[in-house]
DNA sequence: TCCTCTAATGAAACCGGTTACATCTAGTCT
DNA sequence: AGACTAGATGTAACCGGTTTCATTAGAGGA
């Protein structure tokens, strides 16, 4: 029965009750004393009119929008559900709202289209890896937009806390294992995305293992993958096509995901792995433990980085300075598809 | 240069162009004509004084948030990331926002705590299962909040759009295959969270195909699973060091991320799969082909699921009926832990 | 030439909260 | 008793947009 909208407001709640918005207001908030009669009238009139504070208004009277947002490259990858709900863990244990989108940063090339994630929506940002560019990051961190990066280290002299996990180590031990222990020798890398940082290490350790052993780099050995099981299927598969392709006995996978896109391709020419192709992934996903053969790989507490990430936004956010690199350990997972027997 | 905080306002930008904010309003949403110099002027200055519209007071000025609510049980199951990416996407192109949440219901179970997501929040909700119990969706829906159900069907005589999979069909057509074919009469059921209705669908499918078999239900081959990797692992276990434990020949998983804990439980008791026990799935998730052995499982369409749910609300939005009940059809994919060879 | 109509613009109210400031009690101290 | 203080409440300005309504200028018609 109310006038037009559906809409009860602090103003119909206070006249309702008899009293002032003010205090309306402050028994909500609870933040200056209310007598005890007139807190029992307000709650009982909120109760009676079906009262819900317009979070809208809030958010602009104060200024805060309780909301932080999680900007991805896109979901198409086993990887986010663990960084999802660790992030959304902390997120709504805090009482805050999580925003989600996905960016792909070329589109945004001029300054033409707006940001699906900005100062406009959000107190802060969880950017993953390249969703943006070190020069969006970098007007972001201009005007003054709590951040925190995930996997990925911002741009050189850019004071922006990080969280990532240590990628070439590992990389670097677990090409030294396909080599020393499984006399491995042409080792083909698929890359991650391009200009994509855990790529990138990745791609220094698998050099750092070759080199330690005296192994010249061979350029046709690498192969671009995406992170992505399909784009790893399709580039392994055009590879093989090749009439006289050069010839290799391992795989780095770059990543869990892709670790299956090669299972795959390798299977429907015929290569068995780990008898003629071994295989070794990164990431550790749900499934690696469960692939046939089950995945050797590098474990990495992608959850944890998820509530690591959203732990410093929210120092960030309370005024705290933040560890401004955090670098999660990882850990090399032996299994079956680089050869080694069940452990 | 601005005053104290960092924000420039419609009104900085209308002062320093020389005309007034409604101009200025105008001009950015190109809802009334504005003159060419003025425009011009307009544009400049924003430019200039990087100004960005605060979301926040246009959302309360146009009474509409421009974001949509997703509201989930938990993320832990690699079933969300398809329907997260479905839903982002359609949610993206329509220019909204999208927020996550988790919420268990009985957290909430009387009305002290605020939601997540409600009307406050979003302008609709996209409500998964059970993160809402059929009480708590009534009273959202007589506040008039648009709403879908994804995978829940609204209680009787409650007018909300659902999207769903075909459970039951499926389910009984998945046990027949494990009889008829397989020979299998004793079938264990790992049921999925109590009260779910993907679960309940599931296990009238598999009574249906027992029924249709003339085998008799037997209650002590039905074991709670959750749909999550770890409970049904932890409920096979137990039902396994059971001294003497009914005899079983197959195991209806509930999901495939059961299937997996199924997996795990029986290889440790050093039961094979097929040849000892036959294990079969729901869902198709993106593991089930590369499971050892490859999981005989129902596809769900998810990323379509999540795709519809969001379209749907949209509808709403926009003011449109949209269809009130949508069934994907699901279909059977038959791999090798029934039993079957190599299709 | 005068009247009417339309396009372009501005002033001010409004969305629904928060809060600085003013006011009015009642209690405490000397 | 008088001054001072703390507690409880109300008034009104404010957050940063949108939009109604009024106003003005110029074009077209009789």
């Amino acid at each position: 029965m109310t006038k037009r909208s559906s809409s009860v407001t602090i103003r119909d709640v206070a006249r309702q009750a008899g009293v002032s918005v003010a205090t309306v207001s402050r028994y909500l908030n609870q933040n200056a004393p209310v007598s005890e009669p007139l807190s029992e009238r307000i709650q009982q009139v909120m109760e009676e009119l079906a009262y819900v504070p317009e979070a809208t208004a809030r958010q602009l009277a104060l200024r805060k929008k309780h909301t932080i947002g999680l900007l991805l490259t896109n979901l198409h990858n086993d990887f986010f559900a663990p960084l999802l709900a660790g992030i959304e863990g902390v997120v709504s244990e805090k009482g805050y709202n999580l925003l989600v989108a996905t960016c792909r940063p070329h589109l945004y090339s001029d300054n033409g289209v707006q940001f699906p994630l900005g100062s406009h929506n959000t107190d802060g940002m969880l950017v993953f890896a390249d969703s943006l560019t070190d020069e969006q990051i970098a007007r972001f961190h201009a005007r003054r937009l709590p951040m925190v990066l995930i996997h990925k280290t911002p741009a050189p002299g850019v004071q922006i806390p990080f969280v990532t996990v240590e990628n070439k180590a590992a990389s670097r031990k677990l090409v030294d294992h396909l080599i020393t222990v499984h006399g491995c020798g042409r080792i083909i890398l698929m890359r991650g995305p391009e200009h994509q940082e855990d790529s990138y290490w990745r791609e220094i350790g698998y050099r750092a293992a070759l080199d330690d052993h005296g192994i010249p780099f061979d350029e046709s050995l690498i192969l671009r993958g995406a992170f992505e099981r399909e784009v790893a299927y399709n580039t392994l598969k055009t590879f093989l096509q090749e009439p006289n392709h050069p010839p290799f006995d391992a795989v780095f996978a770059g990543d869990d995901d892709a670790a299956i896109g090669i299972y795959d391709a390798l299977r429907e020419v015929g290569l068995r792995v780990p008898e003629d192709v071994r295989v070794v992934g990164f990431d550790d996903s749900r499934m690696a433990p469960f692939l046939t053969p089950p995945l050797t790989t590098v474990r990495a507490p992608t959850e944890q980085v998820g509530r690591s990430a959203a732990h410093h936004l929210f120092q960030l956010l309370e005024g705290s300075l933040p560890e401004l690199a955090t670098v999660h350990a990882t850990e090399m997972i032996i299994r079956q598809s680089c050869g080694c027997q069940d452990v």
